[in-house]
RNA sequence: UCCUUCUUAGCUCAGCUGGUUAGAGCACAUGACUGUUAAUCAUGGGGUCGCUGGUUCAAGUCCAGCAGAGGGAGCCA
């Protein structure tokens, strides 16, 4: 057995032929039946279905059958026929079967019944065997996938930016200080500071939380490149939204300006959803309705009115809203919530930085798809993004999605020298920290622009999962680095 | 980090205004049943009620602290 070459059941379930001898190798499901015959639901992985595996008792033993318990991994030998029962067109009529590894069903904790997803996730090393979070994990390749062809397909090249940096200076977050010093007894510099000169790269170095100035680098002679790479955050929080590790994808594109951008950003988004739409359908389907089933439980006005794959559908078929800021201001100040003193943060005049709650009723309560706010005012952004020519505004843009927020932060980057040296000056950062950055605005500098968008929460777009943490693996938050 | 809710069997949960031996479903074990679909039916075993302290004749239940989790907010992707 051990030596016989199986077959995926992806491919037996697809499998159009009958009366083929095959052998097939993976894990119980659940076992069910008599004396006279027992059927066991065997997965490996490949689909989120099961095969079904007819065992004759006037073949077997009980003892045979005895180990085939849930999470036993197991390899069966049989003959692929079509099946007598309802609920598969195929199943494997057994004529040996071999036991790999057992699963004692009094420690194994996985059931052939629902979990919750908080106890899963304090198993995650065995939650991989759930049909949720092995759809979960196959539309993970999926999109990882569809991005690379996404981005290969239009000429883009893949830079692999660092992950330890040395550079302070991006400013998107806490960062997670990477060093070899001892904790208890660092060496100090005559002022008392802790004395990095000596440390393994002889300067401060952190995990990185972008890399797109790197990627701006990479654009200024590649014209079109992309980073899709782990990034890292040190902030306390504790949201369904936020994780300490999580994966980005940086597009950054010289000769482009921010409508550019605008586009680029929607043509990905729409294109790797509906590669998801037509390759991973049976993961969909469950996961859509698992997703039903939650809802039921949850009171009718907070209910989605779309399902997940109708939802999907409607990014691809549907332009996104563009609008400025200035112009979303205008919307939000004469919206009900706001006149009537509903919104926790009431808008009353330009500059304001907006909140989740008017994010959110821009999206889902106005305009009801995807939206794409441009041109904020510069006080409320990075020093980096390009100064418009009214004085108060920049070239950024965010694109937000229902049930998700912001999926996407973006802008054309400030390519002028002196406006960008102006603007390092004013929020205070260290000129000589950014000296290889600014020394790209001197030689050969061109407008160029790229965004961010945060893998997992498109994840949770596509799987339609509500928890971050649900849609990697091993999940990286305050308080928690297990497995 | 802030607000809020929660923590009872392996899992999902019930346990009212404190009151004798803490319940259910699923899972598991045993038995029954000739094709099941998270099979069904019967019987059975299984709990230091998150941790520490307090109030009380009496605490799963009330109070305080701590830890962890969920939801919301901030920061953002």
């Amino acid at each position: 057995m051990q030596d016989r070459k199986h077959t995926p059941v992806k491919e037996l379930l697809a499998s159009t032929e009958v009366d083929l001898e095959v052998t097939v190798k993976g894990w119980v499901r659940t076992k069910r039946g008599n004396a006279f015959v027992q059927f066991i639901a065997l997965n490996d992985g490949s689909t989120i279905n099961n095969i079904q595996v007819v065992a004759d008792m006037k073949i077997f033993s009980e003892e045979d059958l005895k180990q085939f318990t849930t999470g036993a991994a197991v390899g069966v030998a049989g003959t692929l026929v079509k099946s007598t029962g309802a609920g598969q067109t195929v199943e494997i009529q057994a004529t040996q079967v071999f036991v790999y590894g057992v699963a004692d069903p009094e420690k194994f904790p996985l059931q052939p019944k629902k979990h919750s997803l908080e106890f899963l996730r304090e198993i995650a090393h065995l939650r991989f065997r759930t049909s949720t979070f092995s759809a979960v994990f196959r539309i993970r390749h999926a999109l990882t996938f569809a991005i690379h062809k996404f981005f290969n397909d239009r000429g883009f090249y893949n830079i692999h930016s660092p992950i330890i940096t040395g550079s302070d200076a991006e400013g998107a977050g806490e960062m997670f200080r990477v060093t070899l010093l001892n904790a208890k007894n660092p060496p100090l510099k005559e002022d008392g500071t802790v004395d990095y000169s000596q440390d393994f790269f002889g300067k401060e170095t952190n995990l990185t939380v972008s890399g797109q100035l790197e990627a701006e680098l990479g654009a200024l002679a590649l014209s079109k490149v992309y980073t899709f790479g782990p990034t890292f955050r040190a902030e306390n929080s504790n949201t369904s939204r936020h994780l300490a590790e999580f994966w980005m994808i940086e597009p950054e594109v010289a000769f482009a300006d921010i409508n550019d951008n605008m586009t680029l950003a929607q043509d990905m988004l729409v294109s790797v959803v509906k590669y998801i739409l037509e390759n991973c359908e049976d993961d969909l389907k469950f996961l859509s309705g698992r997703l039903l089933d939650e809802e039921k439980s949850k009171p009718e006005a907070e209910r989605s009115p779309l399902e997940l794959i109708e939802k999907l559908k409607f990014v691809t078929e549907n332009d996104f809203v563009r609008l400025t800021y200035t112009e979303a201001i205008e919307i939000l100040r004469e919206s009900k919530p706001n006149k009537k003193k509903q919104f926790n943060y009431l808008i009353n005049e330009w500059g304001a930085d907006l909140q989740s709650e008017h994010e959110r009723f821009l999206v889902e309560k106005h305009f009801k798809k995807p939206v794409i706010l441009y041109n904020y005012p510069a006080a409320i952004k990075a020093f980096y993004m390009k100064q418009n020519d009214d004085g108060k505004t920049v070239a950024a843009m965010d694109i937000l999605f229902p049930g998700i927020g912001e999926i996407v932060g973006g802008s054309q980057r400030e390519e002028v020298y002196e406006k960008l040296h102006r603007r390092i000056t004013e929020v205070g950062i260290e000129e000589k920290s950014l000296w290889w950055y600014l020394e790209t605005r001197q030689f050969g500098t061109v407008p160029h622009a790229g965004f961010g968008l945060g893998f997992e929460r498109l994840m949770m777009f596509v799987t339609g999962m509500t928890n971050i943490r649900d849609v990697i693996p091993f999940p990286r938050f305050p308080k928690n680095a297990e497995f």
